[in-house]
RNA sequence: GGCGGAAUGGCGGAACUGGCAGACGCACCAGACUCAAAAUCUGGCGAAGUUCACUCUUCGUGAGGGUUCGACCCCCUCUUCCGCCACCA
């Protein structure tokens, strides 16, 4: 009879027939399992589904399959760039409506997906771009406008002439678009809507306790890093003729040696006290500075002018020079400083080029006041101040507070925390992403559309303008619409809002996503959430997972959910590299998943994307690498066809196999429940089928038959289908992934024996077989009986014997 | 400049807690099967030296030092690469 071959298309489509309409491990309601909620990030916003796709839906339907088979209570949606960003590109490149592209992509993602990981159908009506999740983002949008989380201001954004829209921060690289890299980030003042996540700057950072250990350290610390806590205090300086300008400092303790106020060249006080010419050469800051790498900002050279202000120091009471400086920023702080030239290096490097004054005041605990005449460098740590009338004497921090306090009680200044976080900005002027739901009436102002009236939903059919304001504008029935206050005619907001804002808490919705009187019901919520493990790459560190951070928080305070934090376990995947680069659509070296699908199976693909590398590790993509995992699928698919019968081999090799298919279990359960090496478990199977073949003809049936279920139910997590297949093959009927994870057998999977090199001063002279499980003493005792070893050691004096039972022997010798 | 990560054969990687370096796969070489090729199966495969041969010896985990009976692993110094942040007062 011949040998049956794998044939990857033949297998898969079968079972992609089979269960089509059936939702193999669909999460139950009310289960009395434990519960166990595994989400994915995709990894690259980069458009239709890509061989890093795969990796990351193989991470987590990999570890999904197996959970399940441990009994849990699996739910296992699908992860939100399929549906979000490909649909944002698709609308770039092929200029069409984004909501029909979508739904197309959609229909698309539905196949393909059906072929990566069956586990997906759940809730497939939950899409980002569906009318019902613009309603809820739109309800939740109306509710932070009550609680002052939603304002509108003017703010200078990022433009890109190009696509004509403005772009979020994360998408300006090395100060040109994203997506055009020779062409320079413009800035522009338009009207933006904020959400108000400084509110929650304290919040965020504190609740960061709450994930040490279960997020990689990594995210954590940008977290820190990106909400950027400094404590200090802010200070009134009075501008003769103006009035208070505030300061913020962490430094306060060095106020005494404050030589100069620098104003960032966009403060007020430029605008409204300054003539003319000196608001055009601050002007030319803001513009040099827009244009110029930010990659190189700290090298720019320090520029300002003395605006001929004058302002008082509230403490000692001195009259120092206002300037305007390059390097003070309008966006931290107050955008206005106290130049401390002796204790601050970009004060000191300011002052000397124009010619500041430079006063130390404070000096190290045990040593002197440096001279100002002879400083080479500011001097920043804490010590003794001095110089700073009745503060002198006191130690840098108790003057903090000190000073501190005096401001306060002076009606002059406060104790101060500043972040380096900002509010959010969420306008875009995009034809895609949900509407804003507010409507400015010429007497009402800005008016909330009414809950009832929602959702807002784009227009059907809408040119692509490029003209630099919302292709939405152009859409006059969509634009003219009567003021739910007054009545009067009244024009609709056309900024729609970021698709971050979709991501936020989609993974609630994927909870209760056909509920049509709330976002979800809590009660649904609580018995999913926390998520249990997410699973994603680490470019989401500072932006989606420091947003949806926020949602939650929010949300927890509207009191619909009972969480701090939606998400207890984070895992970070590397990414996948090809020809150096990172693998993306607009870079245009991704390995299609179709492609890899097609030829070689998306068993095989999914194999090989965790085969390559551990997990956590970016990982190069070889298309010859494939082939390895495909033969081997091959050979195990072959193995288990011709070994069905009851005929067999004779047996001799049975304890051997067997032993080896229970230590390959062990294994293979070891790294799902602790380190996730998949890379290492499909090893240990490669060798399993290495040894089966190897030992075939002295395999008995019973033996074999054993071997390969084991086989077969090690496979179940990383290749489905195959797995599915030989389940059949072995006359069972039932879906392979309802039955139970087996455990290993501790006695089948023990060695009788063990190799156990001997070294003489370190160095590995033989080795000896002694039965398994000898202690120290024992094992001492058979090396110094072998032969080998007293040949070795004729004639030298035995210093010391070091036994490591199971692992080696080590004789050191004179 | 700050913080974090990494460096192992021709390549991806393994060695889990200080205990046999190079598992497993790719590539390559040889053999079997075949008219032939593909597929498949079997064997070899860090470097240098050595033996008719079974072998054996030395070197070897980015560089240099240290700790230890023993170091890819711990400590110190350095090099290179990657990621994120970066004039944050």
């Amino acid at each position: 009879m011949p040998e049956k071959t794998y044939d990857h298309n033949q297998i898969e489509l079968k079972w992609h027939e089979r269960w089509k309409d059936d939702a193999l491990y669909k999460a139950e309601e009310n289960s009395s399992k434990p519960k166990y909620y595994v989400l994915e990030m995709l990894p690259y916003p980069s458009g239709a589904l890509h061989i890093g796709h795969i990796r990351n839906y193989s991470i987590g339907d990999a570890l999904a399959r197996y959970m399940w088979m441990r009994g849990y209570n699996v739910l296992h949606p699908m992860g939100w760039d399929a549906f979000g960003l490909p649909a944002e590109n698709a609308a770039i490149a092929n200029k069409t409506p984004p909501r029909e592209w979508t739904l197309a992509n959609i229909e698309k993602m539905k196949r393909t997906h059906r072929r990566f990981a069956f586990s997906y159908d759940w809730d497939r009506e939950v899409t980002t771009c569906e009318p019902e999740y613009y309603r809820w983002n739109q309800w939740f949008f109306l509710r932070m406008l009550e609680k002052g989380l939603a304002y509108r201001k003017q703010a200078l954004v990022n433009w890109c002439r190009e696509c004509a829209t403005v772009l979020a921060n994360e998408q300006v690289v090395d100060g040109c678009c994203w997506r055009h890299p020779a062409a320079p980030v413009e800035q522009r003042a338009l009207e933006q809507w904020f959400l108000r996540t400084t509110a929650y700057a304290e919040d965020l950072l504190r609740d960061i306790a709450q994930l040490e250990g279960a997020w990689p350290e990594r995210v954590l610390t940008m977290q820190r890093n990106w909400i950027g806590r400094s404590e200090g205090a802010e200070v009134d300086f009075e501008i003769q003729g103006y009035g208070p300008v505030r300061v913020f400092t962490t430094r306060i303790d060095t106020i005494y040696g404050a030589t100069c106020m620098i104003l960032a060249p966009e403060h007020p006080v430029v605008a409204s006290r300054l003539p003319a010419d000196l608001q055009a050469q601050a002007k030319q800051m803001t513009d040099a500075r827009a244009s110029q790498s930010p990659a190189h900002a700290e090298e720019a050279e320090k520029e300002g002018f003395d605006t001929g202000l004058k302002a008082v120091n509230p403490f000692s009471g001195e009259i120092v020079p206002v300037w305007v400086g390059n390097f003070v920023l309008m966006g931290y702080g107050t955008g206005a400083i106290m130049a401390v030239p002796a204790h601050d290096e970009r004060d000191f490097e300011f002052c000397r080029k124009y010619g500041i004054a430079i006063r130390p005041v404070v000096r190290p605990v045990d040593g002197e006041l440096a001279d100002a005449s002879t400083m080479t460098e500011s001097w920043g740590d804490y010590g003794m101040v001095e110089n700073s009338g009745p503060y002198s004497g006191m130690k840098s921090e108790d003057a903090r507070r000190e000073m501190a306090l005096r401001a306060q009680a002076g009606n002059f200044g406060k104790p101060a925390i500043t972040y380096r976080l900002k509010d959010w900005g969420v306008s875009r002027q995009r034809y895609w992403g949900t509407p804003i739901p507010v409507i400015h009436c010429a007497t009402d102002g800005v008016v909330p559309v009414p809950d009832e009236d929602l959702p807002v939903l784009l227009p059907k059919q809408i040119q692509i303008t490029g003209k630099g304001r919302s292709p939405l504008d152009e859409v006059p029935e969509f634009v003219n619409v009567m003021c739910p206050k007054c009545g009067q005619p009244a024009r609709r907001e056309t900024d729609t809002m970021d698709t971050f804002v979709d991501s936020s808490w989609y993974f609630y919705r994927y909870c209760d996503s056909k509920n049509s009187t709330a976002p979800f019901d809590t009660k649904k919520i609580d018995y999913w959430f926390p998520i249990d493990q997410y699973i994603g790459g680490v470019e989401h560190a500072i932006l989606h997972l420091i947003y949806s951070r926020f949602w939650t928080k929010v949300m927890r305070d509207i009191g619909l959910t009972r969480y701090d934090e939606p998400v207890r376990k984070l895992f970070t995947q590397g990414m996948v590299i090809r020809n150096g680069t990172k693998m993306s659509k607009s870079v245009g070296n991704v390995v299609p998943a179709d492609e890899v699908a097609d030829k070689f199976g998306a068993d095989t693909a999914r194999l090989f994307a965790l085969f390559a590398a551990p997990p956590e590790r970016d990982v190069d993509w070889i298309d010859a690498g494939v082939e390895g995992i495909y033969r081997f699928l091959g050979r195990v698919y072959r193995l288990a066809t011709r070994n069905t019968g009851s005929a067999g081999g004779d047996g001799g090799a049975d304890a051997a196999v067997l032993r080896k298919a229970h230590q390959t279990l062990k294994k293979v359960t070891d790294d799902f429940d602790s380190r996730w090496h998949f890379n290492t478990s499909i090893a240990a199977m490669m060798e399993l089928v290495n040894q089966l073949y190897a030992e075939e003809p002295r395999i008995s049936a019973a033996a074999m038959r054993q071997a390969i279920e084991i086989l077969t139910f090690l496979l179940a997590p990383f290749a489905p289908y195959l797995a599915q297949e030989l389940w059949e093959e072995q006359g069972h009927s039932g879906a392979l992934i309802r039955e139970t994870w087996p455990d290993f057998d501790a006695d089948l999977a023990r060695e009788t024996e063990a190799e156990i090199p001997v070294q003489i001063n370190g160095k590995i002279r033989t080795r000896i077989t002694v039965p398994a499980g000898l202690d120290a003493v024992q094992l001492q005792a058979a090396a110094l009986d072998d032969d080998k070893v007293t040949a070795l050691l004729e004639g030298r004096t035995v210093v010391k014997v070091i036994a490591v039972p199971g692992k080696l022997l080590n004789v050191v010798v004179k």
